[in-house]
DNA sequence: GATATAATTAGATACATATCTAAATATTAT
DNA sequence: ATAATATTTAGATATGTATCTAATTATATC
């Protein structure tokens, strides 16, 4: 197994100097040992070290010229890197960084104001959107490939929310799960409706 | 910045018990602690460590049953998941994992064959794969954006092997470089022509 | 050859973290 | 209540690593 691989890639990206050093290089120039030093304001053996570290990932390469050594983003690097969490480098231009995207806060603010400290759910979400995300999050403590009683699906609920009933038919409304004779079973993730999709 | 997200994620996947943790998971179905511990042949609180990382890095949730915590890829993360490196978490079925891409072996096993341990180019290399493999590695070291004049190129060249000319209009031939009047010019890395693509 | 410049290596320090054992907590069963 | 089971927390240890200063190496210039 190439676990060791996997991991050596993701120690690389795992550390804010050398996640700076890609974003100066993202512009498409070279810049030379000593001009990161001060834009990164650290020595430069701490160049060299982290340097070192990502030419063993193979995200940048190195050119000498005279004394001094020129660093740029590995094209082969820039080919492969279709990562989500390195948009921000391979996108060459002028595209903004997004502070949070706005989705994930929706979501956390959600779990964190609908939801109380003992993990109930203070009240059903009125608006479309927090519905769905709060139905989500229940639906996921649910076992997937178990079949449930009503009995047991009105038990599961209430640990979150007196009334069953309307949580209940929500979760088959929006294909959280599938009901047949009274049985209540698990959809899979793909067939939930996404509040991400929503207005 | 949001960088420490970025940095945390990477920290995340940057270990090889918690990518042993994701690869058990991967299969879809739950786990719970004391299996996962003696799985993996560790003791319950390192476990119990590993998930507070993997849940904080929002890859997995947790369901409790009775006394048993279980574990469960997070839906939303396996839809996120489109990086190269972990498709092998996401790839559900019968695909198997590849020691190492042919590709990647093949190139360093040119760079280590033809290039001597000083740099230099012992031969160019009859075979058209190998060849673009070694005009891609010494175009990688020339500077973008920079025009050079014919005797700068051959200079450039005679570090790495004494035929420039051959190795000059090879460059051109395979859209490494542009030459116009003499000048020459490092094309950008779209147009070189690639030898992952080659027969 | 002597000097200047940039980079690297060596060695030290401080901080982070993966792992363990032992103790504490949470939940269920008797 | 008491006992049983699974997890979590606390605390200790060992390893890893980001950073620095000082010394060394590499290359070019005088």
């Amino acid at each position: 197994m190439q676990l060791d691989k996997i991991v050596n890639y993701h120690k690389a990206l795992s550390d804010p100097t050398r996640l700076r050093i890609l974003l100066l290089l993202s512009k498409g120039e070279e810049i030379h040992g000593q001009a990161l030093a001060e834009r990164l304001n650290l020595s430069q053996p701490t160049v060299t070290h982290h340097a070192a570290k990502l030419r063993e990932a193979a995200m940048i390469t190195e050119r000498r010229d005279k004394n001094t050594v020129y660093f740029r983003l590995n094209p082969e690097f820039i080919r492969a890197g279709s990562e989500a969490s390195l948009s921000f480098i391979f996108s060459k231009g002028t595209q903004e960084l997004e502070e949070q995207s706005p989705e994930n806060s929706l979501k956390e603010s959600v779990l964190r104001n609908f939801f109380a400290k003992d993990g109930r759910l203070r009240q059903i979400p009125a608006q479309y959107k927090k519905k769905l995300i709060a139905l989500q999050y229940m639906a996921e403590k649910l076992t997937p490939g178990t079949v449930y009683s009503e009995k047991e699906m009105n038990e599961f609920i209430k640990q979150y929310h007196d009334d069953y009933a309307t949580i209940r038919r929500e979760f088959i409304m929006h294909q959280f799960m599938y009901r047949e004779h009274d049985k209540y079973e698990l959809n899979p993730p793909e067939m939930w409706t996404r509040w991400e999709n929503v207005k």
